[in-house]
DNA sequence: CCTCCTCTAGAACGAACGCTCTATCCAGCG
DNA sequence: CGCTGGATAGAGCGTTCGTTCTAGAGGAGG
């Protein structure tokens, strides 16, 4: 048991049910849960549809909700890089949406957020999922929330910026992709600065 | 020819055309692209799959796209009622997402935007459908453009600023789709209008 | 009357869907 | 050595997909 990868099996050195995720996130984030399909992620995970319904005998839904943890997981690391690269607020943020710009267009616009399509979706139809998503979401925002705090920002406020952060950072994702363009994101970055400013009357 | 409704065909004395691109743009709002068959589509507008061949010889894509656009127009409507509302810049921009608000709790969460999901589903392998998507993101800016121009915002500023809000919005009905509240939406109308002020010293 | 043309109607096609199922492989252990 | 059980392998199930195709209904113009 618990065989994991014994000796660089595949093309890389990581075990079948983790190929599985990352290749069912990456699917998801391009084309949604719609239209990707089981045997798709299996070719591209170098499986067998054995082998993905051995992992994950809830099925679909329940291999679109373990991918969802996964980018939730991977958003989180971006973030965490924009956010912590200043101390200054203003300048953390735009770091941010310049990582998430960089990241677009190197994929060609197609990788937004990971989690959105699938998150559109599934609403109102796929339990498992949007708790996933859910989880996910307010994950972004606690990081967020708490690099408010650190920059002196209290109690609400804190806590409903990093709500309008996420959204935003979402949103300009969204029209930069549809744009093929960084400027949403760019404008988005100095605009969010621009508005925590006022939270805190000067540097 | 152009026999358009005659006389009260069906259940309403809409047109047949007519019947299928409003039938359509509610399923791709609530279930997307990929998740939306012809044969449903068919079905809900009550109309036959001839009907919808006939009207739309592009088939799937053409039909969507003419329905991004029907979208379009209906997002449009809401933007104008909510920027119209007043005299003050903040109350019209917090009237939009009580609106949207509104409308996103009683359909149950499931009508959010009428096109980001199809838009984000089709990102670089539908051009018909993009083209629409984009268009429709450029209308809602030269909206709010306009409103922010009226109210005294200039030059760049006003262009700028009309992404945001776009970006925002979208952002705030996504959140407040997942999370099953209006707050996201409230929250962002608040810190928008906010940000709006920051442009104008004050009223 | 017949002709033409738009629109309606739905059977049928090959492909792909999610999922089930049986069979096999093989390391670990008695 | 045989046994056990996790992991792999993929044929095949019934269904639905987008699309094509032929046939007919119904009104307008000759």
């Amino acid at each position: 048991m618990k065989t994991a990868q014994s000796t660089a099996e595949k093309s890389s050195s990581v075990g079948t049910r983790e190929r599985i995720v990352r290749a069912t996130s990456r699917l998801l984030q391009r084309q949604g849960y719609e239209g990707t399909g089981i045997k798709q992620i299996s070719r591209e995970a170098e499986a067998t549809l054995g082998s993905v319904y051995h992992f994950f005998p809830g099925g679909k839904q329940e291999l679109a909700a373990e991918a969802i943890r996964h980018g939730d997981q991977e958003f989180a690391v971006i973030l965490r890089a924009g956010l912590g690269s200043s101390e200054d607020l203003a300048e953390a943020v735009t770091t941010c949406t310049t990582l998430l710009a960089r990241e677009l267009r190197a994929s060609d616009w197609q990788d937004g957020c990971p989690i959105t399509t699938t998150a559109l979706e599934t609403v109102g139809r796929a339990p498992v999922i949007e708790q996933a998503v859910a989880e996910a979401f307010a994950h972004w925002r606690a990081i967020v929330e708490e690099r408010l705090r650190a920059a002196g920002i209290g109690g609400e406020d804190a806590r409903e910026l990093a709500g309008t952060v996420i959204n935003t950072l979402e949103g300009a994702e969204l029209s930069a992709q549809v744009a093929r363009s960084e400027d949403p994101l760019h404008t988005a970055g100095r605009h969010l600065a621009r508005l925590l400013a006022t939270y805190r009357p000067s540097a």
